[in-house]
DNA sequence: TAGACCCAATCC
DNA sequence: GATTGGGTCTAC
């Protein structure tokens, strides 16, 4: 008899830990496999941590461990789920980020393999029938079963769904000619694309390349500005690594920049790719997960969560634009990719490269003091000039447009030069939505979220009010629920009212439209990218998912419709985004042999973060950023963590609160600065209250023993739920 | 995390 | 007296 030790499916501090079970029966069960257990009074999936061979009978057991032992009702897998290096990755990243261990395996996995029930109804591995030769003799046969026979034969191996002649097939089969073997089949598709020859590398590529490879140190951060062609450094450091016969990891910030390098990689290397992102169905990514896990793949090109790609030995690890917030989980496991390239680096002696035009001040920071091995690519290729950049305040009456209150004079002339000019623009505005907040005309009701209180955004498309926190949606009403009038007010403007604005000032331009709410549907994001780039529309309206990355020879300008959102918001962060979105969308203009131009609308014209992004100078942002970090303590000059406390009951929350950083400020004394609780800048979702406490701290493995220390306090107050972010970046 | 259990409020 | 709802407890 085995004794087995389990986590329970369910991710909560208070289970996190093994529960004991026993197995009677002689099948296999070993460590790293699902199985079904009761688990107060209830059927779950559990995940096997420990397996010990045991005389004793199961009282004996249950009487040894003070409880009564149950039996495991069934085993879900055959073979473990994870290896051995993502199971101790899962362990590092549970201990550093404070996250229960379940919590870690559940967003490693992909739907179909993650230990939750709700893996049971995923997707399976999908057969394909072939059909191979048994016995090629012919003697007996008919002229129509040697005709298949011979058919098979030539082939070596058949579709079985492809021989129309069903009654032969079944005839030959049992006649012990032909046999039925089953292969597993890949639902995704990789498209294929003709080889290129890469292009001439300049002295400065070359230089960075060299300077790469003759250096042991494990961590590289690549400063280039935009257009200065870090994707070709890209290509050629994988190049060498899949020579050297080990593998390459490479992140992107977005979906919709998937589709571009996945055609860098095919067009120039044999090897096999696999994506790993969410465009694709569950099947589809379980099927691409096993062909990583069984070698298959050599290259492996996805978003944040393909930083658990299955990939074995490792050599090289990119992350393309490293300072992209999307590489940050902002629920429990709040992993960073960034870290987790650097923990898997580690453990498998591959170098991590991280790539960026506007580094994020952490990783600048850390070169600066030679933890990172700086790389620079100062200039951009064919020495192409950096497009010419115009910020327009829009406080100066002079720039308004009498028809339009969306876009500038200049704007509005640029956009029709460009279009006489039949090159393409994009517009930026980091919103989606038609307009920000919708109210009754005479009785000023402004329309919120039953469940935040936030003001509802109105989506014109489908004429609906939604939620931009919780996802709360509701129709548009036709009157006001307070007064009964009809007329509204749409207050502040989104993507959708941008278009809308471009059909009536330029009714002929075509335009297309991204932001996420075009993600909902499936593999609209690759097909509006690819759609843009063949020139079938003129103008590309999106949020920040259109500024990374992308190289549209054809786009000349770029505008950025309203340059100030971001830079309000509550987050010591706040300016560095806003820096990074800006100089990332300027960047887009004038990457082929044509002049590109920017333009800025802004609010706060002389603000640091605007006027360096225009001027594409990232050392200045940086040192004057890192002058305001410092003084306002924040990273890089600490870490910091916060703790997070919801419930129902607001007094309840606010009580917790206060306790919890009493706890703190006992635990932590000297060694760290508590503040709060306060009122986070959303304190009121999916009809919780929130409260917040921040740690800025310099001793992480002090903070985690003071949190796990919380943690332990916490667990048994009911009616809370507490979440832990370790380098939060919502403060 | 989610059901069982307990107690009190509420209904007819 | 039965039913419903909320809060608390606990799991191997």
């Amino acid at each position: 008899m085995k004794i087995v030790e389990i986590l329970t499916e369910y991710s909560t501090y208070s289970l996190d830990r093994p529960f004991t079970y026993i197995y009677k029966k002689e099948d296999d069960i070993k460590l790293g496999y699902r199985v079904i257990v009761e688990f107060n009074h209830r059927d779950i999936v559990g995940y096997v941590v420990k397996v010990t061979n045991s005389d004793k009978t199961p009282e004996e057991i249950s009487q040894e461990l003070g409880f009564e032992v149950s039996e495991i009702k069934k085993i879900i897998d055959q073979s473990e789920i994870i290896n051995k290096d993502l199971f101790e990755l899962a362990q590092r990243i549970s201990d550093y980020y404070v996250a229960p261990f379940i919590s870690v395996l559940q967003t490693m996995l992909p739907p179909s393999l993650k230990p939750s029930s709700s893996s049971l109804k995923g997707p399976k591995i999908e057969y394909e029938k072939y059909l191979v030769i048994a016995d090629a003799s012919e003697e007996g046969l008919t002229n129509k079963q040697i005709e298949i026979l011979r058919f098979i034969k030539e082939e070596e191996k058949v579709l079985k769904r492809e021989i129309k002649s069903v009654s032969i097939v079944k005839k030959l089969i049992e006649l012990g000619k032909i046999e039925e073997v089953l292969e597993e089949k890949n639902r995704f598709k990789t498209p294929s694309f003709s080889k290129i020859i890469p292009p001439d590398l300049t002295e400065e590529q070359k230089r960075v390349i060299k300077e790469f490879n003759e250096s042991d140190d494990n961590v590289y951060l690549l400063e280039g500005v935009t257009g200065s062609g870090k994707s070709e450094v890209y290509l050629r450091l994988s190049e060498e690594t899949l020579n050297k016969g080990k593998n390459v990891l490479m992140l992107v910030p977005e979906i919709s920049l998937t589709p571009m390098f996945m055609e860098y990689f095919i067009t120039r290397f044999d090897s096999d790719v696999a994506i790993l992102h969410s465009e694709l169905t569950d099947a589809e990514k379980y099927d691409e997960y096993r062909k990583i896990a069984s070698g298959k793949a050599k290259i492996v090109i996805g978003v944040r969560s393909a930083i658990f790609a299955p990939l074995s030995n490792i050599g090289l690890i990119i992350l393309d634009e490293e300072h992209t917030e999307s590489y940050k989980q902002d629920t429990t496991p709040t992993y960073h990719a960034r870290e987790v390239a650097k923990m898997r680096g580690m453990m498998h002696h591959a170098k991590v490269l991280l790539g960026s035009a506007t580094p994020s001040l952490e990783s600048r920071a850390r070169a600066q003091k030679n933890i990172y091995h700086l790389l620079k690519l100062e200039n951009r290729i064919n020495n192409q000039p950096l497009p010419k950049t115009t910020i327009i305040n829009m406080l100066d009456y002079k720039n308004i447009d009498r028809e339009s209150y969306i876009f500038s004079l200049t704007l509005r002339k640029e956009i029709q030069n460009c279009l006489n000019k039949n090159e393409q623009a994009i517009l930026l505005i980091n919103r989606r939505g038609y307009s920000t907040t919708m109210s009754c005309r005479s009785c000023s009701h402004v329309f919120k979220c039953p469940d935040c209180e936030i003001p509802l955004t109105y989506h014109q498309k489908d004429n609906m009010l939604k939620c931009h926190h919780c996802g709360y949606v509701e129709l548009a009403p036709t009157t006001c629920p307070k007064c009964g009038k009809p007329y509204f007010i749409k207050t502040g403007f989104g993507t959708e009212r941008i278009e809308e604005e471009v059909h009536r000032l330029f009714p002929n331009a075509k335009t297309l439209r991204l932001d996420s709410d075009s993600a909902r549907v499936r593999t609209k994001i690759s097909k509006t990218i690819k759609a843009f780039a063949d020139h079938e529309a003129d103008i590309l309206i999106g949020t920040q998912m259109i500024a990374k990355g992308h190289d549209f020879a054809n786009v000349t300008l770029v505008g950025i419709v309203l340059a100030d959102i971001g830079l309000s918001m509550p987050s010591y962060r706040s300016s560095e985004r806003a820096f990074q979105l800006i100089t990332q969308a300027v960047g887009r203009s004038g990457r082929g042999d044509k002049k590109g131009q920017a333009i800025i609308q802004t609010y706060q014209p002389s603000h640091y973060a605007i006027t360096m992004a225009a001027r594409q100078n990232y050392e200045m942002f940086y040192v004057r950023e890192m002058k305001q970090r410092k003084a306002q303590y924040y990273p890089p000059y600490c870490y910091l963590a916060s703790v997070k406390i919801s419930s129902k009951n607001e007094e309840i929350a606010v009580e917790t609160a206060f306790y919890v950083a009493q706890f703190l400020e006992n635990a932590f004394k000297e060694e760290g600065e508590i503040i709060g609780p306060t009122s986070p800048y959303i304190s009121y979702v999916s009809n919780k209250h929130i409260r917040a406490i921040l740690i800025k701290f310099k001793n992480l493995s002090l903070t985690k023993a003071h949190l796990n220390d919380l943690l332990g306090v916490l667990k048994m107050k009911s009616q809370i739920a507490i979440s832990i972010d370790i380098d939060p970046y919502d403060f």
